[in-house]
RNA sequence: GGGGCCGUAGCUCAAUUGGUGAGAGCAUCGGACUGUCGAUCCGAAGGUUGUGGGUUCGAGCCCCAUCGGCCUCGCCA
């Protein structure tokens, strides 16, 4: 077999005469039934090969033959192509190959889809075919930015002294949160690993231990539905560290944020990020991952509402709700029937009951308000409206009475898709944020009892563990966010090392001493030993890495995607397993038992 | 569990209000051709319109069910 001497790509005029073997995949061949030309194509870019007949006979009476993917192996020397034939499409498009040897390696049937056309043909297909669309050169660059990311991390790590350690993938079910993926035992008739959600109480565990700096690039995996941004089996940079604070964890990521960015895309992160409260994100924001590249933030109108003869807004104040909303510099963009019916839908999908509007019109310095609801404003309260906005002639106020977090939970994405419509920031640009001061509990009203707003090892700022007792709604944690353009990337927390917090912390989680004793038991033995002060993050890298990428589809960052349905069109999985496989899991399943035991008629 | 969009040749799409024989580009196959690079030119082949019912003289088109893909609410950090 010819042994390569260069990648596909990396040839220039500066390698003109050498003789040379690439090996690759045929693109394309144009046959001219003397000459014949071929692109090959391999991970890093396209050569061009010259077939003459005058050359080497042999060699081009086989080029005749082959066809698009067949795998080749040709041996020639690189030649300056002639005046006005170079192609500048072609980072190689100086040069050519002229072939003196050739060998086929291997044929190939015809692809079901072009590949050069491939962005344009159905997922579907492409998932069945995978290893097809892999040889795109876009999906290569996603695999290749990933492959970056990761081995960036690791040697950041290892310069920063931490050790990378597996965690188990087979592990107690600790139903918290997501729904596990259960495995079930063949040894320990009738129980079931968990594949873990994360690793979080090993990397604590390993904090006991006295590992001190530990970091782990680790599949994890929930079972939830699928959306385009996460899938049920993802994978987290996974850190832990002993005694440090959210300033040193917040420090040291920070700077991995920043050579990250500045590897991949050579973009400078200014440190230190920027910090914001929980509180002022949801208060401008109306949600904890602001995108902080444009401004146009949520205003509460409650106080004005109040006064206006508009029912909707006084009835839903004397409910407890709030009046809030946001100005549109819209200008012409948005006609009556886009805010009435393409906005408002966008609003009601997020459980808000409606969306009012009003369009400002200035004159002499006065406001006038436009269609909508803008007749319930007095004078007076129409000046104090739009003073409150800021809002300029032909802006639109748009504004959501209910609950507040229903208000902000409409009102956040109808921020985004605003900002993104009239263009209000450049999508090439990154804005990073730290998100902090996270409330430690969140109240549960369906279940009568609070909730981990993170998780439940998270610990309290430590001014705030007086209110354990007393005020449990408004102890703020040490956890922290990581976000960029309104995507949270990575999140944390100092995590709670006392053993009698954590179990104060699971009181208020109404987590009974039998069932924490059941579920984290080991956890919490362990806290007994001697648990040093610790805290840690994760970044999902699939999310990381779409951004990098700038795509919106996580499957487009996974060698190996699923569906929404969970299933691997190209393996089919999952699937069904012999019957014997069952017994000896001691298992049934329920399409067995009715097939045994039928469900009598009607 | 709910809502929305989609499914016609290998791929991407077309097909008037339900009306003759479901078309085109690319790909494929055969032929021609000395500089192409989305090669070009000539020719050929390629279809259970996702599947199953129904309405109708007649269904790619209408109705019902079902399968699959994507987006989304719930769910999920």
């Amino acid at each position: 077999m010819l042994k390569r001497t260069h990648h596909c790509g990396q040839l220039r005029l500066t390698d003109a005469g050498k003789s040379v073997v690439v090996t690759g995949w045929v693109q394309s061949y144009r046959d001219h039934g003397n000459l014949v030309f071929f692109d090959v194509r391999d991970r890093e870019g396209l050569t061009q090969l010259v077939f003459d007949p005058e050359t080497s006979p042999e060699s081009h009476q086989l080029a005749r033959t082959v066809r698009c993917e067949w795998v080749i192996a040709a041996a020639g020397t690189v030649r300056p192509r002639g005046e006005g034939l170079e192609n500048p499409k072609l980072a190689t498009g100086q040069i050519e190959v002229v072939v003196e040897r050739f060998e086929i390696l291997n044929m190939a049937k015809t692809p079901p889809f072009e590949l050069d056309n491939a962005s344009r043909t159905n997922e579907e297909t492409r998932l069945m075919y995978r290893y097809l669309d892999l040889r795109r050169p876009e999906v290569q660059q996603r695999l290749r930015v990933r492959h970056r990311v990761t081995s960036l991390a690791r040697r950041y790590f290892d310069e920063k002294g931490f050790w990378e350690i597996e965690t188990p993938m087979l592990a107690k079910s600790t139903p918290e949160g997501a729904r596990d993926f259960l495995v079930p035992s063949r040894l320990v008739r009738n129980t079931f690993y968990a594949l873990p959600q994360s690793p979080q109480l090993f990397k604590q565990i390993l904090m006991v231990g006295g590992v001190d700096k530990y970091f782990q690039i680790v599949r994890c995996f929930r079972d939830e539905d699928p959306r385009a941004d996460r899938q049920a089996e993802f994978t987290q940079i996974d850190v832990e560290m002993s005694f440090v604070d959210v300033d040193d964890v917040i420090a040291i990521h920070s700077e991995l944020v920043a050579r990250i960015w500045k590897e991949v895309l050579g973009v400078e992160v200014a440190l230190p990020i920027r910090r914001m409260s929980y509180a002022e994100a949801m208060a401008d924001y109306g949600i904890d991952r602001p995108d902080v590249r444009f401004d146009m933030k949520l205003k509460d109108i409650s106080d004005l509402a109040r006064q206006t003869t508009f029912k909707v807004f006084t009835s839903c104040i004397e409910n407890g709700g709030v009046v809030k909303g946001l100005c549109a510099p819209s200008g012409e963009f948005y006609s009556r029937s886009d805010i009435e019916k393409t906005l408002t839908t966008l609003v009601t999908d997020f459980g808000a009951k409606g969306l009012a509007w009003l369009k400002v019109k200035m004159e002499d310095g006065a406001p006038t308000f436009i269609g909508g609801i803008g007749k319930f404003f007095s004078d007076d309260l129409g000046r104090q409206l739009v003073q409150r906005f800021g809002a300029k002639d032909g802006d639109v106020l748009m504004l959501v009475a209910d609950q507040e977090s229903i208000a902000n939970k409409a009102l956040a994405p109808l921020r985004c898709r605003i900002a993104r419509d009239l263009k209000l920031y450049d999508p090439k640009s990154f804005a990073f944020l730290w998100v902090v001061d996270f409330p430690l509990f969140e109240w549960n009203a369906d279940e009568k009892r609070y909730d981990s707003l993170h998780h439940p090892f998270t610990a309290p700022v430590p001014e705030d563990l007086g209110k354990l007792e007393t005020d449990p709604a408004h102890i703020r944690s040490q956890a922290y966010d990581i976000v960029v353009n309104g995507s949270e990337i990575g999140g944390g927390s100092i995590r709670i090392h006392r053993p009698e917090v954590q179990q104060k912390v699971f009181d208020l989680l109404n987590i009974s001493r039998k069932q924490a004793e059941d579920r984290f038991g080991f956890f919490l033995k362990a806290l007994d030993y001697g648990a040093p002060p610790h805290g840690g993050i994760a970044f999902g890298l699939d999310r990381l890495t779409m951004l990098l990428t700038g795509t919106e589809n996580i499957r487009d960052v996974i060698a190996f995607p699923k569906t929404q349905r969970g299933q691997c069109l190209m393996t089919d999985a999952p699937s069904e397993v012999d019957s014997k496989q069952l017994d000896e899991l001691n298992l049934r399943t329920q399409k067995h038992l009715h097939a045994v035991e039928p469900k009598p008629e009607n």
